[in-house]
DNA sequence: GCATTATTTTAATCTTCATTAGAATTTTTT
DNA sequence: AAAAAATTCTAATGAAGATTAAAATAATGC
């Protein structure tokens, strides 16, 4: 076979998706090093002991590999999303655990996989899915915070905001986080209670 | 004269200074929306109706563009902050005006100009450069957190984390406001309140 | 061990873009 | 309005880096 770039994989096929996946991990890391036309595919194959050339075998091109990120990103909010709200509880114990899970999964083992400043490198179908993958998690979110507003546990007057706050704070971690994993337990710690609690004294 | 990019610039010197600062906001516009590497000299140049050329007379190169659009950004912080601690109050007090003013700052006329994600671009002295500007107006945000928990105005069990957290949320507003007059009055009014209050109900 | 398939490399090619030199044009000064 | 200074342009140059084709190597099934 030429190149496995184009069809579905099998579910079967461990090897491949193994290397296309350590393949992703350092994609996103230079991404969020050095932005995307800022990292060139030398950088990547690098990390991974490859020529650039190489890298074709598992991506089409450089686009589709920051899209693939965007994918695996947006997996990591919406796995956080899942456990948070699986659990139950009122909506402010959910936002809570929605931010100590996202969080944690950022900065353990998977991540920082959340570069989210890309947009406008990807062509427009990447675009429109990556967008609409941002807003279906926005509005989960946003949900999250309206339930919490009926339930009395949470208290904003433009839910809208509150979410662009709040997802700013975690998108920018990658920008000052960088693996340090005494830093990285505090984040987990710290975070959910910033965000959720503020800083006014009780 | 060949080239003015060089020396320090006179004080009466404004036409000058007037199609610098112009150009600098077209940069960080740029910078914003498409990131360093990702805007071409001639995107910055289309903007202002000039050669990607005529750009040299007013910058040595790309990357003092970025430096100087860094520069700036910084004025914006450190704008925001003197006002803010000038104004007295108990630390909350101080923490909720200069959050207001940082937005007010770079939602209007002035911005969005904080970039501040293409550190990895600038060279070795205006990365030394940015970096000390970056760590003084942090280490002024956690001042004034800590004046706060003196004063029983904040509660915070980790202030450099804390100040992490709200400054992720301002660095992030370029990302996805691009000028909206009405959400920018939205931010205005909304981000202090988030920001410092949290989310839980009374 | 042989044939087949999977993976990686070498060696171009091609495009984009920063940068420069010098000429051309506009503005200011006198 | 001529001279000087300031500003912008035209037309190279050169390097970086994405992409491709074909060859080379490694792994796997028989």
């Amino acid at each position: 076979m030429q190149s496995r770039n184009t069809g579905a994989e099998s579910p079967i096929d461990t090897r491949f998706q193994l290397k296309r996946n350590r393949m992703l991990k350092a994609a996103a890391h230079c991404f969020n090093l050095k932005g995307y036309s800022g990292t060139s595919l030398k950088d990547v194959a690098d990390i991974l002991g490859l020529t650039d050339a190489a890298l074709y075998y598992y991506v089409r091109n450089k686009e589709e590999l920051v899209y693939l990120c965007y994918v695996r990103a947006a997996d990591v909010g919406r796995e956080a999303m899942q456990r948070a709200v699986a659990e139950g509880g009122n909506g402010l114990d959910t936002v809570q655990r929605y931010l100590r899970y996202h969080v944690e999964i950022m900065v353990g083992d998977r991540g920082p996989i959340a570069i989210m400043s890309e947009i406008p490198s990807l062509s427009r179908g990447h675009r429109e899915a990556v967008l609409e993958l941002s807003r279906s998690h926005s509005a989960a979110f946003e949900a999250i915070l309206k339930r919490g507003m009926e339930d009395g546990s949470i208290e904003t007057s433009d839910v809208r905001m509150t979410g662009n706050a709040i997802m700013g704070s975690l998108n920018w971690i990658p920008k000052w986080f960088h693996g340090d994993s005494a830093m990285a337990s505090k984040i987990v710690e710290e975070f959910p209670r910033i965000l959720s609690s503020g800083l006014r004294a009780a």
